[in-house]
Parts: C-alpha cells; sequence; structure tokens
RNA sequence: GGCGGCGUAGCCGAGUGGCACAGGCAGAGGUCUGCAAAACCUUUCACGCGGGUUCGAUUCCCGCCGCCGCCUCCA
C-alpha cells in the first residue's frame, strides 16, 4: 500500500486515487522571468521522481503542470528589458525547459499556459462573485471574500482570526479591499499593461485563480494530488482551494509539498538574493549528480546544498558509472532484474528516496563483489536490478565504449610497451601525458582501458 | 507574536520503543597493482541539553537551548 505525507491532514495516509489505476496531478509551474534556480530544480526532481514511481507501480498518470506566462513580475521584467511579456516568457521557458531535460525531468502531459485560458477563469471568477464569494472594487478588478468561507484555512492550518492579526503586520493593506486577507481574482488593467476582457473590464487574471481554473478543467473535480513547494502552501494553495470550493467544486484529494532547498542553512530564494541558478550548476556538475543530491535527502525536508555536496554527488554517480564499464567489459549487462521488494517498500512509504537509494547501492557493492570473486551470473543480476532502479529514479547509468582515436590508442599503446620492458618512468610519463589531455587509463585483467574523465 | 519543522559521525543524510550494519562523500589501515586507477575488506568518529513515561527512549511526552520555514512575491 501506498502511502503518502498529506499537508492537509499532516500525517501520512494511505493513497487511493479516486478512479482505481489512474492518477491526475496538478504540480505548480514556475513563472518564467528569469532562469531557473536549484530550488526549481528540486522541485521538479522531486515530482518528476514520483511521477515516474507511481508510473512504475502501475497507476496510469495524467500529470499537468502549469506555465504563468502574465504576472505583475514578469510585466515589470518585460518593461525594464524593453521587450514584450511573450517574448520574455518565451526565452526565459526555453531556458527552463533544457535545464530540465538536462536533469531527466519528463515533461508534462499538459503544460497549459494561463494566457491561454483566461476565459475560463473568468467564469470561475463569475460564480464566485454569483455565489457571493467574491465582490467587485470599481477600478481595481475582483476579490475574494475570504470571510464568506467558513473551511479557509484548513490546508495551511490558520484561523481566520489569526489571519487577520498577522495581516498587515508585515504588509500594507489595500485600502480598497474589504479585509485585509481577501485576495485578487482579477487585476484591472492599468494603461499600457496587456489586458484581457472580461466582465468586469479589461485586465489580467490574479495569480492563484490560474490553477484552480486550469487544474479543474484538465484534470476534473476532485483530481489526486497537487504539488508544489512548500513555500505555496500559504497563501498560494490555500487560496486555490478556496476559488474552487467556493465555486462549487471539489478540489484536490492529497496535497504534495516538498522542501526548500539551502545555502549556507539559509532558504535559497530570488528575493534572499542567495540563489544559484540551475544553469551553472549543470554546466559545471553531471546533471545527475543534482538529481542524485536531490533525492538523497527526504522530499519533505530541508537541504543542504553546496559545492561539496554537488562533488560528492558527482562521484557517487562516478561510483555508478564505473560498474557500468566493469559489466559491459564482462559483456553481462542483459540479466533479469532480480528482488526489487525492499526498494519499492521504502518507496511506498512517503516516496523515501535516500532509503530507496541506499538500497542501490548495497546492490553495487553485491555486483562488485561477485565480479571480484568471478560470480557472473549474480553479478549480473546485481547489475540488471541497479540499473533498473536507478532508472527508475530518473538516473541512466552510462558505459560509453570509448570512442575511436588513433591518436590516443597509439599512446595508450606505447604505454602497454614501455610496461612489457618494464620500462616505468616511460610508461608513467605516457600516463601523465595522457592525463593532461584528460585521459584516464585503467589497467584491467583484459588489457588498458582509457576514457575520457 | 501565531503556526509548523528540524537538531544523528569530519560533511551530506536515512531510520528505529530493544546491541545505531543505513547510504553517499571524506579519513586511516590492508588486499590487488611495477606504481596507480577501479574494486573489495577492516577501521576511527554520532542520536543538542534536562526531566518524565517505560523493564528499556535516539525514537513517545514536557521543558530548555540552537537552527530553519510560513504568516508578503516565492519552488
Amino acid at each position: 500500500m501506498l502511502r503518502l505525507y498529506d499537508t492537509a491532514m499532516r500525517a501520512k495516509v494511505d493513497f487511493v486515487p479516486s478512479v482505481e489505476g489512474r492518477v491526475s496531478m496538478y504540480v505548480c509551474g514556475a513563472t518564467p522571468y528569469d532562469v531557473p534556480h536549484l530550488g526549481h530544480g528540486r522541485k521538479e526532481v522531486v515530482f518528476d521522481t514520483i511521477r515516474r514511481y507511481l508510473v512504475w507501480r502501475g497507476y496510469a498518470v495524467k500529470y499537468v503542470s502549469n506555465v504563468t506566462d502574465i504576472e505583475d513580475k514578469i510585466i515589470a521584467r518585460a518593461h525594464e528589458e524593453g521587450t514584450t511579456e511573450p517574448e520574455l516568457v518565451a526565452r526565459f521557458e526555453v531556458t527552463f525547459r533544457s535545464a530540465f531535460d538536462r536533469l531527466n525531468i519528463l515533461p508534462p502531459d499538459d503544460e497549459p499556459r494561463a494566457t491561454e485560458w483566461i476565459e475560463e477563469m473568468t467564469r470561475l471568477i463569475a460564480q464566485l462573485v454569483a455565489n457571493g464569494h467574491a465582490y467587485v472594487v470599481e477600478g481595481q478588478g475582483v476579490y475574494f471574500q475570504v470571510d464568506t468561507l467558513p473551511s479557509y484555512g484548513s490546508l495551511s492550518h490558520r484561523t481566520l482570526d489569526e489571519l487577520l492579526e498577522s495581516a498587515g503586520a508585515r504588509v500594507d493593506v489595500d485600502e480598497r479591499k474589504r479585509a485585509p486577507v481577501d485576495f485578487a481574482l482579477w487585476k484591472t488593467a492599468k494603461p499600457g499593461e496587456p489586458a484581457w476582457d472580461s466582465p468586469w473590464g479589461l485586465g489580467r487574471p490574479g495569480w492563484h485563480i490560474e490553477c484552480s481554473a486550469m487544474s479543474l478543467k484538465l484534470l476534473g473535480d476532485g483530481f489526486d494530488i497537487h504539488g508544489g513547494g512548500s513555500d505555496l502552501v500559504f497563501p498560494h494553495h490555500e487560496n486555490e482551494i478556496a476559488q474552487a470550493v467556493g465555486a462549487g467544486h471539489e478540489f484536490a484529494r492529497y496535497w504534495l509539498h516538498n522542501g526548500m532547498l539551502n545555502v549556507d542553512g539559509q532558504k535559497m530564494s530570488k528575493s534572499l538574493g542567495n540563489f544559484v541558478t540551475l544553469v551553472d550548476v549543470l554546466e559545471q556538475y553531471d546533471p545527475r549528480a543534482f538529481r542524485l543530491l536531490v533525492l538523497q535527502t527526504h522530499y519533505r525536508r530541508g537541504m543542504e546544498v553546496g559545492e561539496k555536496e554537488l562533488a560528492d554527488a558527482e562521484k557517487a554517480i562516478g561510483r555508478l558509472d564505473a560498474l557500468a564499464r566493469r559489466v559491459r567489459a564482462d559483456g553481462l549487462e542483459s540479466a533479469p532484474v532480480g528482488d526489487i521488494t525492499p526498494f519499492r517498500d521504502v518507496m511506498d512509504d512517503d516516496f523515501d528516496t535516500p532509503a530507496a537509494l541506499a538500497y542501490v547501492f548495497e546492490l553495487v557493492r553485491d555486483a562488485n563483489v561477485a565480479l571480484d570473486e568471478g560470480l557472473q551470473d549474480t553479478a549480473a543480476a546485481s547489475f540488471a536490478t541497479v540499473r533498473e532502479l536507478a532508472a527508475e529514479l530518473g538516473i541512466e547509468l552510462r558505459a560509453e565504449a570509448p570512442e575511436a582515436d588513433a591518436e590516443i590508442d597509439a599512446l595508450v599503446e606505447a604505454r602497454e610497451a614501455a610496461r612489457r620492458a618494464k620500462d616505468w618512468a616511460e610508461s608513467d610519463r605516457i600516463r601523465d601525458e595522457l592525463s593532461r589531455r584528460g585521459i584516464v587509463v585503467e589497467d584491467t585483467p583484459r588489457g588498458p582501458e582509457w576514457r575520457r574523465e
């Protein structure tokens, strides 16, 4: 039985999809007004891994993740750069997607853009106005009236009183709203801003309404899983629920949130200015190392990331690849997958990827031991399991055959000749020469083998 | 101030009411190697502090200290 931690219940609960064998999930995507940072990367890796696991577990999964392509920050940034909003978004979307591709993130089944679903949003807003949950402020827009919905706060476990007490303590209260906690559903356009038509005049949707409208439309009422970063629990996800419920819909049945990523113990974020871009890290390190690092921490916890952590993870990846090379050299690549039960058991327990990886690395050792002892069948079986489970976690092992290179081959051969002649000075000199060219030579029972570092 | 989370070896980081074999990285010693590399074996180092419940607490409860997140845009 698959169990997962539901934010609303604040507990691990049995996962029972609303339609047997099928899972519908929605994960809040990013607002591409700048390059992606490592936090985006973590979120993508976490939910991609959960999605892959559900598929691997036999569910037919429909995975939807949105692109917020209209929003205040996009407008501001486009203005700064003297470009248009669509151009800005298109440019950064490419950056996001290519970074995600390198992380082996599967594309969503559907990736709705906010601007393509305006009509759906205005319909939802109109419903909220009709139901008495929203009100219009002339010249400003439409607001959701929080105190009309008694269940407000159920996800983030806050009461209206608590919210009213702290609201305004840190933020300027908008004078036109009936209560400080009320939030915008529709924002009236100022001159020069991109705008869409609506029953309340030209304007654009509020951030929260997008996700409610698009998730309900694409996945239907009562879809199974809604995910996102833990910093979205309040107010974003709370508001999504309010909008859907207020309009008479049943919303997500399970809420999953990934923990934040810390640099030197502090949350990494745009506002703190301590963020590291995903692009930089993926250029400096094997993208699989970042993925491994993310999965070595449980998804709900905060995790530390820095150069040391990334370098360590890269070495761990090297260990996997080294085994793959060994196995390929022995021609043991095809074997049935062995025991996956320990893996499934820990993954079924709220996606415990650190424990799952521990099992994978135990199998790596088993395979190496078997190879050392000449137990080829055993080795092949362990390796097949390693490869299968690593791939399930989105990590592909590499055992590239060294590409043909006459010059390198000649050097390696010359070194071999020197070694045969026991001319160690010469053979070491050649090895140093190769090393300068980024070539690693390993002397194996089958003779010397080389690869690029 | 309100709500929540966390504090496990040198670092990252799982887990558990019953001896702490998690795992990765690093350190030490060894096997293999001409030397390496890779691999394997052995090994050093840890449950923040104080109470309580219990036969037994790192695990459950309370308090304290420290750190972090949310309460505002945020993954």
